[in-house]
DNA sequence: AGCACGCCGACT
DNA sequence: GTCGGCGTGCTC
C-alpha cells in the first residue's frame, strides 16, 4: 500500500503539517509529489484540496485511521502545484523538513493576516439589538450578551477582535448569524501603494558589447533556447541597462520576470531605473515590507497585475503565471544563500525553477563566483563579457602599501604615510575620500593586558565587542553589559580595546584632520529606517569629505567626486579560517577599487595590507579576475574544496554538553560507516570538533564536515543522518550544503 | 477553518 | 433529568 504525506489547503497555523491519505490502486501511477489531491477532512468529512508533499510505503498511525485520497485534481492550480514541487527539490537538495521547505516556499501561508478583512456587524436595530441583549443576559447567555453589548457600543469589529479578545467562538457567532441578528462583513483590502503609472521612454542606446549580449539572449530565447547565462562585467561597465533592455523583451512576450538583488542593493537608484522604464508594472519586495505588503505584492504578480518582482532572495518565490526569465544581480553575494533552513542557494534554486517554468536565467557580476565561472567555463552556463566601462572613464590607479614597512618605519597610525597625503591632498582639491574596512562589526574586542585574555560572552564563546557608549555586546546573543574597570580574570585594571573598527577609524581620521568632516556607515549606525540611503545621499551630494564603512558602502552608488578609496586592512578577511576567505577578499577589494574614478575624475586606491605578495590581493589590484581564478581554482582543486568538490556541514545543537557532544560522535560515526560502504568515491569525514563557535545563546554546537566530489553522495547521505533527528529530540541537526561561511 | 464532544448552568 | 450554549481540541 502506498500513502501520501498532504498539506491541508487552509491558510491555518495550525494546520501547518502534513496528513497521511492512502493512495487508491488506480491512481499508483499517477500520483506524484506536487501533485494538488481532492480529500476529504475533519469529522465532517469536508471536500477540499490539499498537496502531495511526500509518498511512502509505511502508515505513521494506525492504519485503520488512515482516509483515502478521492482523487487527483488536474488543473487550475499550476502555480501552488510548482512551488510545492520546488519546495521538495529544495529539502532534498539543501536539508531541513519538507515543513522548512514549504513555510520558505509558501513564504505567504505561515502567517496570512487573511485576504480580506473580516468584521462583525448588528443586522437588526438599536431596539431589537437591546431587547436581545436582555433576553441573552436573562438567560444568562454569556457569550452573546457579550458580543451584542461590545456591537451596541461599536461596530463594526474586526473578526480577529471578536474570536480573540471578546472569546466569543465560532459556534456561537454561526448560530446568531444564522438567526440573522449579526452580519460578516466581508472587505478586500489592498495594503500596496504601488509605484506611479509614468513611464519614462528615455532609452539610453547600448554601446556594441552591450547590444551584442542582449542581442544573445533574446535571439536564443525566441529560438525557444532557455539556457543560463552569466554576464561578466568589470565595475560600471552597464550591465543593469542590459538587464533592463533584455527584460523589457521578454515582458514585450507576455511573460514575467524575476529579478533578484543583494537586499542592500535595493537602492533608490534601482527603484528609479526599473520604475521610469515599467511604471507600475515593477514591484519591490524588501525587509521593510510587513508581512501583509509582502503578500499583496504576491498577490498582484499572481493576478497579472505585474510583469516585474524585484527583491532579495525570497522574490523568487513570486507565484507568476508565466515566469519567462530570473536574473540575478552580483551573482557571487553570500547573501543568496539562505541562512536558515533549508538552507538554500538562491542560484540553484532559480536554475532549478527556471527548468521547470521554461525560463533563461541571467547571471551578472563584476566578481562571479568560482561556482558559475568555473561552470560558464566548462560549458554549462554560456559566458558573456563586458570589459569595458560604459562612460569610458579610466580604471583608478592602485598602490599596495606593506603596513611591515610602516611598522619599520614607525609609523603606528592606522594610515600610512602615502594613505594620509593623498587624503590631504584631497581634502585641499574638496574631493571625497571613502576607507573601506573589511571587516564586519563596529569596534574590536576587549582583553586584557597583564594576562591577555579578552573578555568573553557568558552565554557564547565569542570576545565581546566594544560599544561607543563604553558597553560591551555580543554579536551572537544581544548580550550587553557595561564595559568593567578590572579584568575579570585576574583583576588587572589595564584593560584596552583591541583590533580596528569603523569608530576607531573615524576617530583617528578626525584627530589627524580635525577639520575633515566625516560620516560613518555600518551595522551601528544604519539602525534605524531609511539611515542608509540618507547617509549615502548625504554622501553624494558632498555633505561630507570622507566617508568611512564596512561592506555596505562599496555596493552600487555612483560617488562621481570620490578619487580616493582607502582599504584600511586587507588582510581582514583573509585571515577567516574559512576556504572563501580568498575569493571574499577578492571580490570585497575589487568592488571598493571600483568606486574610484567612476566620473571624469582619475581615482585612486590605497590598499593596506600585512600580505603584500597575497594573490588575492596582487589580482584584485589589477582587477585581473582571470588570473585569481586560476590560482584560487587550483587551490580549491588541492583542497577538495567546492566548486571542484562539495561540502556538508552537519551541526549539532543542544543545551547539554556532554549529551550534544555524544550524539555528535554517533552521527559521525554513521557518517564514516556510509564512507566506507561507498568505498568507491572519495567521501570524508572530518571531525567531529567543537564548532568555533562552540557555544551559542547557551546552547552548544558540535561539528562535522563531510566533504565528497559527487554532490548527489551528501545528499543521500544526509537522508541517512535525518533519522538521527528522531534519536534525541532535545538536539538540534542541521545541515548545510557548501556553507558560505564557517561554524 | 469547521466540527463534535463534554461541561455546566437553567428550566420543565 | 434534560436541553442548549460555550469552550476546547482534533482533524490522517
Amino acid at each position: 500500500m502506498l500513502y501520501a504525506d498532504i498539506i491541508v489547503d487552509i491558510s491555518h497555523e495550525s494546520l501547518d503539517k502534513t496528513y497521511q491519505y492512502k493512495i487508491p490502486e488506480h491512481l499508483t501511477e499517477q500520483v506524484k509529489v506536487g501533485l494538488p489531491a481532492d480529500i476529504t477532512f475533519g469529522s465532517g468529512n469536508r471536500h477540499l484540496t490539499g498537496y502531495i508533499v511526500g509518498l511512502s510505503d509505511k502508515p505513521k498511525i494506525e492504519e485503520h485511521r488512515i482516509k483515502e485520497i478521492e482523487g487527483l485534481v488536474e488543473k487550475g492550480i499550476a502555480i501552488e502545484s510548482r512551488m510545492i514541487t520546488l519546495a521538495h527539490w529544495m529539502k532534498e537538495n539543501f536539508g531541513g523538513t519538507m515543513n522548512d521547505a514549504l513555510r520558505t516556499v509558501l513564504s505567504v501561508k505561515k502567517s496570512v493576516k487573511p485576504v480580506e478583512k473580516k468584521q462583525i456587524a448588528l443586522a437588526v436595530d438599536r431596539e431589537t439589538a437591546e431587547k436581545l441583549l436582555k433576553e441573552y443576559a436573562r438567560k444568562h447567555n454569556v457569550a452573546r450578551a457579550r458580543l451584542i453589548k461590545e456591537l451596541l457600543t461599536y461596530q463594526p469589529i474586526p473578526k480577529e477582535l471578536v474570536t480573540g479578545k471578546l472569546n466569543v467562538s465560532g459556534a456561537t457567532l454561526k448560530a446568531l448569524e444564522e438567526q440573522n441578528i449579526i452580519t460578516t462583513l466581508v472587505e478586500e483590502v489592498y495594503r500596496t501603494a504601488s509605484g506611479k503609472n509614468y513611464i519614462n521612454s528615455t532609452r539610453v542606446v547600448l554601446n556594441e558589447n552591450q547590444q551584442k549580449i542582449c542581442d544573445t539572449i533574446c535571439k536564443d530565447y525566441d529560438n525557444g533556447l532557455r539556457n543560463t547565462y552569466l554576464i561578466h562585467g568589470v565595475t560600471g561597465s552597464g550591465k543593469t541597462e542590459v538587464y533592463l533592455q533584455t527584460i523589457e523583451h521578454i515582458v514585450a512576450k507576455g511573460r514575467q520576470v524575476i529579478v533578484l538583488i543583494p537586499e542592500i542593493a535595493l537602492t533608490y537608484q534601482t527603484v528609479r531605473r526599473f520604475t521610469e522604464r515599467f511604471g507600475n508594472r515593477v514591484a519591490f519586495l524588501h525587509s521593510r515590507l510587513s508581512m501583509g505588503e509582502r503578500y499583496d505584492q504576491y498577490r498582484l504578480a499572481k493576478e497579472g497585475k505585474l510583469d516585474i518582482m524585484i527583491g532579495p532572495r525570497s522574490a523568487l518565490f513570486t507565484p507568476f503565471e508565466n515566469l519567462g526569465a530570473i536574473v540575478i544581480d552580483e551573482e557571487h553575494e553570500s547573501s543568496y544563500k539562505s541562512e536558515q533552513v533549508p538552507k538554500y542557494h538562491a542560484r540553484e534554486t532559480a536554475i532549478q525553477l527556471a527548468q521547470m517554468t521554461d525560463s533563461c536565467v541571467i547571471l551578472g557580476s563584476a566578481t562571479p563566483s568560482l561556482e558559475s565561472y568555473e561552470r560558464a567555463q566548462q560549458g554549462e552556463y554560456v559566458l558573456l563579457e563586458l570589459k569595458q566601462r560604459a562612460k569610458n572613464a579610466k580604471l583608478p590607479e592602485v598602490e599596495i602599501v606593506d603596513l611591515k614597512e610602516e611598522m619599520a618605519a614607525k609609523n603606528r597610525s592606522m594610515f600610512s604615510r602615502a594613505l594620509q597625503q593623498e587624503m590631504a591632498e584631497r581634502l585641499i582639491r574638496g574631493e571625497q575620500t571613502m576607507l573601506f574596512l573589511n571587516r564586519r562589526g563596529y569596534s574590536g574586542s576587549v582583553s586584557c593586558r597583564s594576562c591577555g585574555k579578552p573578555i568573553m560572552c557568558p552565554h557564547c564563546s565569542v570576545s565581546l565587542t566594544l560599544h561607543y557608549d563604553q558597553t560591551l555586546h555580543c554579536h551572537y546573543c544581544g548580550h550587553t553589559v557595561p564595559l568593567p574597570d578590572k579584568c575579570p580574570e585576574c583583576g588587572s585594571p589595564y584593560i584596552a580595546a583591541f583590533g580596528t573598527g569603523t569608530q576607531k577609524v573615524e576617530e583617528a581620521v578626525k584627530k589627524l584632520f580635525p577639520q575633515a568632516r566625516v560620516l560613518r556607515m555600518d551595522a551601528d549606525t544604519t539602525k534605524e529606517k531609511e539611515s542608509y540611503e540618507k547617509i549615502l545621499s548625504s554622501f553624494a551630494n558632498e555633505g561630507a569629505d570622507i566617508l568611512v564603512g564596512t561592506q555596505m558602502i562599496v555596493k552600487g552608488h555612483d560617488f562621481p567626486k570620490v578619487t580616493l578609496v582607502g582599504i584600511i586592512a586587507a588582510d581582514l578577511s583573509l585571515n577567516v579560517s574559512d576556504y572563501r576567505s580568498s575569493e571574499r577578499t577578492f571580490q570585497l577589494l575589487a568592488q571598493a577599487a571600483g568606486r574610484a574614478g567612476r566620473d571624469e575624475l582619475p581615482g585612486k586606491v590605497i590598499i593596506q595590507t600585512y600580505q603584500p605578495e597575497h594573490y588575492s590581493i596582487t589580482t584584485a589590484a589589477k582587477e585581473d579576475y582571470s588570473g585569481f581564478f586560476r590560482q584560487e581554482m587550483s587551490f580549491r582543486k588541492m583542497m577538495k574544496y567546492p566548486p571542484k568538490a562539495h561540502i556538508l556541514a552537519v551541526l549539532c545543537i543542544g543545551r547539554d554538553e556532554a549529551r550534544t557532544e555524544q550524539f555528535c560522535g554517533r552521527v559521525a560515526l554513521a557518517a564514516k560507516q556510509y564512507a566506507k560502504e561507498h568505498a568507491g568515491e572519495y567521501v570524508a569525514v572530518i571531525g567531529p570538533t567543537k564548532a568555533s563557535v562552540a557555544k551559542s545563546n547557551d546552547f552548544f554546537r558540535n561539528l562535522i564536515y563531510i566533504k565528497a566530489d559527487n554532490y548527489d553522495i551528501l545528499t543521500k547521505l544526509a537522508s541517512v543522518l535525518d533519522a538521527f533527528r528522531e534519536q534525541d529530540k532535545t538536539i538540534i541537526l542541521q545541515m548545510d550544503f557548501d556553507p558560505m561561511g564557517s561554524y
